[in-house]
DNA sequence: ACAGCCTATTAAAACGTTTTAATTATAATT
DNA sequence: AATTATAATTAAAACGTTTTAATAGGCTGT
């Protein structure tokens, strides 16, 4: 079918080795007959096959991305992110979404091990899974953890600052003139929310109450006390937010403002039209790639922390003077 | 680092092909011998590369999946149902993102031809590439369209019943007393609106009003005898539709009731509460690598057309009495 | 004219498998 | 006991590369 180096040294009438020199312009190699191998592998539509390179070099030339689900459209921009980068280098990404089954995970590892991947990027992972993608790293298939904070120090992961995120959000709410506000929900980052507290110490205010669940948040907005804000985790629990308070007769935001997280795309219909911190996903893919091509290549890097942006919409607004 | 055959090998005091043999279980092999170094195999945690046997049978269990954008929330299900069924049968899934970039796309189907993929589903490329498809597939590379027309007789193509999706959804308003329906907008699949047409002739009322762009559908909407309800190509046109609507001060459904396609995840909020066609899509996914699969292991198989789903929802509701 | 040096090229080994054909060991038949 | 048949194992080749070390062919300088 395709041509083999094979192919290519007979019709050049040279040895598979001057081929293979001249294709990646060895210095040996003499100018004139180098020219020659180029002109004949060009004619035959020759490129070297990653099977024979892979196998001598034992560098497949692929890496894997692990998440558990591309459908929440956060991770969508990431993966696009991280397959940019690596076709441009030449690697090909195979993606393996667990779905969140642990099954799958175990599934997915040995699957890449198989295929002697050159190194791993994970998003979301089971435990059990740690020990695993740790021998990955120390056997020189570097890992890199996407968008999550890392389970151990030799792996290096690429993360929004949290913390930053969350104080944007009370800044601007609190700039608004907002003095009761609640925090929902606290399972997953708890770094967003410090930040909220932080802020909140720093400039002597109230610290944000903080909503575990639905029924946390709507016993709160019933009280008489109700806050008049509310940062949400992100786009998607702000959205719970907005449903949760308009079931209770709270309007948006004349009543409750209310921040998200992450800025996905539905955030800016009109229907929503959120106050949001933005993160820049794609760059996110984009640089743990980057990363763990540099690892790859051998080089020692440090974790990353990406800058959020807050993007100001229509579901905040000033507090009304006479609840204040 | 990972053991190899001969590792098994020497351990287990065999030559490597007795271990090759004993591990697929070959009946020439004694018993005893097979038991003895499927032991000694698991217990050294070797797994056969996929490098070395990739090229002794020039297969690499790899395949591709190309598409422009996973960002819209549709596809995504798509690689998640392609995606399991690769994973399930050893095959590991390289995903190209060509992002609308024709330059990108080359790079892509270069890539996969270096890594010597097995085979290739497609659910966008430009008109430009299909030669070069249409070479995979003839070289023993299948090639399968997804969610897609295909464009040649040899590629089988997995699709939804685009134009039983029409006629489902003209069926439904039709029943809820519409008699003035819009077509939005017109440019992708022709079978949908080919669907509405059919079933209007079928039960003699008028064929649905085509709007090419949103100047078309605004006009028609103020016109004296505007429609009563509009089938949107998809849930994302359904949304314009809309806010079209919404910004003109028709209120839905009481004033037009609105049906989109694909039933993609935001169409189930209860600020959107879409009545639309669902689209399988995991299901579309899934059988797509199905196929493919069938066609790596040389069967022939044919197109499959998958079968579309009402789902009724609040954007549809019957027709006023007094403006019929 | 010969040792010694470049320069250009190539043979061969290696990577990890699978598979075919050959070899060895064992059992069965005369 | 010798031959044949059968069962079990293995050597070797092949897949497509890269790389190292070796070879051949000219030159140079004596």
């Amino acid at each position: 079918m395709t041509a083999t180096i094979k192919d290519v040294a007979k019709k050049a009438n040279v040895s598979i080795a001057t081929v293979s020199l001249s294709l990646k312009d060895d210095p040996r190699i003499a100018k004139i007959t180098k020219e020659k191998v180029v002109k004949i592998a060009k004619q035959m539509n020759y490129f070297p096959s990653n099977l024979g390179r892979a196998l001598q070099s034992s560098r497949s030339r692929l890496v894997g991305y692990i998440l558990s689900d591309v459908s929440t459209s956060f991770y969508n921009q990431i993966v696009q992110g991280i397959g940019e980068f690596a076709t441009d280098k030449g690697y090909g990404l195979l993606i393996g979404i667990t779905d969140g089954s642990e099954e799958h995970e175990i599934k997915l590892l040995r699957l890449f091990r198989e295929k002697s991947i050159d190194g791993i990027i994970v998003s979301n992972w089971h435990r059990k899974s740690e020990s695993n993608l740790l021998q990955f790293n120390m056997n020189n298939v570097p890992v890199v953890v996407c968008s999550a904070k890392s389970f151990h120090q030799s792996i290096p992961d690429v993360v929004i600052d949290n913390n930053k995120g969350g104080r944007l959000a009370m800044e601007h709410l609190a700039g608004l003139g907002h003095k009761r506000i609640a925090y929902c929900f606290s399972d997953e980052s708890i770094e967003r929310y410090k930040g909220c507290v932080e802020f909140a110490k720093q400039k002597k205010i109230q610290p944000p109450a903080l909503c575990h669940t639905e029924a946390d948040l709507r016993r709160l907005l019933k009280s008489p006390k109700r806050p008049t804000a509310v940062v949400a985790f992100s786009d998607f629990v702000a959205i719970q937010v907005k449903h949760t308070a308009e079931k209770i007769g709270l309007r948006i935001p004349h009543d409750l403002s209310i921040t998200g997280f992450d800025d996905i795309w539905i955030a800016s219909l009109p229907e929503f039209d959120l106050t949001t911190i933005e993160q820049p996903q794609r760059e996110i893919g984009k640089l743990s790639m980057e990363l763990l091509w540099l690892r790859m290549k051998g080089e020692n890097v440090k974790s990353q922390l990406v800058q959020p942006r807050l993007v100001v919409r229509k579901s905040t607004s000033l507090i009304k003077k006479q609840r204040n």
